[in-house]
DNA sequence: CAAGTGATTAGC
DNA sequence: CTAATCACTTGC
């Protein structure tokens, strides 16, 4: 399969991206340079300036959000609550603080060294958040700016998903967000079990 | 259901 | 400098 074009995340309307990453392949090379893959499931749009949920709103540019501004196609790799990551997708051309964060993943290549990583967990629980993930693919710190095209790290193509199959709604853990908060800016695959709970 | 954990940020 | 907050997970 092949990689996505820089195109894909060069588009301005990051709600469309957001939609349109739904059944892409997340592909994350182990230490072997074995394949670790997973098709994602789960995704939230976060529409930088007027976004008050965005860490970048209002323009807010700092040491962390920095790579916010960089061009599409950029990881955007932040840390929460004291122990995860969370893996986000800059979208836009420079200067446009946009991104997509990735909340859940299904496993396709390599569950043996997901589970390894994730330790004595249901198979269910393996991806099914977006810190889960990021524990699942060993994603840390040292992928903050690398590239969606890249070799760490990419995405691929990997299952046309129809209109029929995708739900949208509010976003989750937002809630200071006020009017930005009941956005329908998250969208999942129907039905699929591997979509974080709450 | 609530604790845990530390980077990040705003506010002095 | 200090204190509050946080795009979450897990084990009780």
């Amino acid at each position: 399969m092949k990689k996505l074009s820089t195109q894909f995340y060069l588009r301005e309307d990051t709600v469309t991206i957001a939609r349109d990453m739904i059944g892409k392949l997340i592909v994350v090379p182990d230490e072997n340079g074995k394949r670790v893959s997973a098709m994602i499931v789960e995704t939230e749009a976060y529409l930088g300036e007027i976004d008050k949920a965005a860490h970048s709103f209002g323009g807010r540019r700092t040491n962390r959000t920095e790579i916010m501004y960089a061009k599409g196609g950029s990881v955007y790799i932040f840390f929460v609550y004291g122990m995860y990551y969370q893996l986000n997708a800059v979208v836009g051309p420079v200067d446009h603080p946009h991104a997509i964060l990735i909340r859940a993943v299904e496993p396709i290549e390599g569950i043996e060294t997901i589970r390894e990583r994730r330790g004595k967990m249901s198979d269910k629980n393996l991806t099914s958040g977006p810190g889960k993930l990021c524990i699942a693919f060993g994603i840390d710190k040292t992928f903050n700016g690398e590239n969606f095209r890249g070799k760490r790290i990419w995405i691929e193509d990997h299952k046309e998903i129809s209109d029929a199959d995708i739900e949208s709604g509010r976003r989750i853990g937002i809630d200071y967000a006020e009017e930005y908060a009941e956005k329908p800016w998250r969208f999942w695959l129907k039905g699929n079990v591997y979509v974080s709970k709450r």
